[in-house]
DNA sequence: CCGCATCCCTAAGGATACTG
DNA sequence: CAGTATCCTTAGGGATGCGG
């Protein structure tokens, strides 16, 4: 193996870290995934339709504001309200995500033994 | 929203959820990715290519022999040796991690301003 | 309603040394 | 060479309660 293909195998391998550093846990994926498919959502109604927690559901999404793939909306309603959307860059994503939903229907089916 | 999208939704969620399960950590789409591109592998060149010390390996390895993604191949060499090669059903896995590949390259060059 | 603070527990991952 | 045993550190994630 020539250095120009060890060089190439590097930049395959980190680019895959990188993609899992970004993307790490077991929520990052999901939530973008609804804000994704289904647009805008409230706080509440994000936490209830992922079951995750507040706390971490809060956590999750300023680590993906931080890297651009969420906006946060405060809305100055009565009791305050804040949206977050998925960005454009998070688009990006979609190639990711759709392939992941794609191999685990296909794998449960498997599973279950069709 | 109605009963059926609600059921499609909650199939999606759960889709994502099934691959995060079976790839789960830091390192399962790295070897899968190796094994696949590069071919079999003995444990050894694994180790040392990926940088994962071997405790983590192993552990990985039998997790992904579980699930039938990589096959482990012992050769009666003098000092024994061992190979592992992806199996036929990891290559469905292969628009995953292809797409999480592009997806890294491209978020570097966003990180480093091109 | 949002989401932070606190506390807690488990699981993931790493270093090192050792055996078949 | 392969991989297990031991030990340890950290990070991920959950429950609950309070404040803006």
């Amino acid at each position: 193996m020539n250095d120009k293909s060890d060089v190439a195998c590097q930049n395959v391998h980190s680019a895959i870290q990188d993609t899992l550093y970004v993307v790490n846990g077991k929520w990052k994926l999901l939530i973008l995934s609804i804000l994704i498919n289904e647009g805008t959502k409230r706080f509440g109604e994000l936490a209830r339709e992922s079951g995750i927690s507040p706390r971490i559901l809060s956590k999750e999404l300023q680590e993906l504001e931080l890297n651009q793939l969420v906006s946060r909306q405060v809305c100055p309603t009565k009791p305050i309200t804040v949206e977050y959307s998925s960005t454009p860059y998070a688009g990006t994503l979609k190639e990711v995500i759709d392939a992941m939903i794609r191999w685990g229907q296909n794998h449960k089916r498997k599973i279950v033994g069709r």
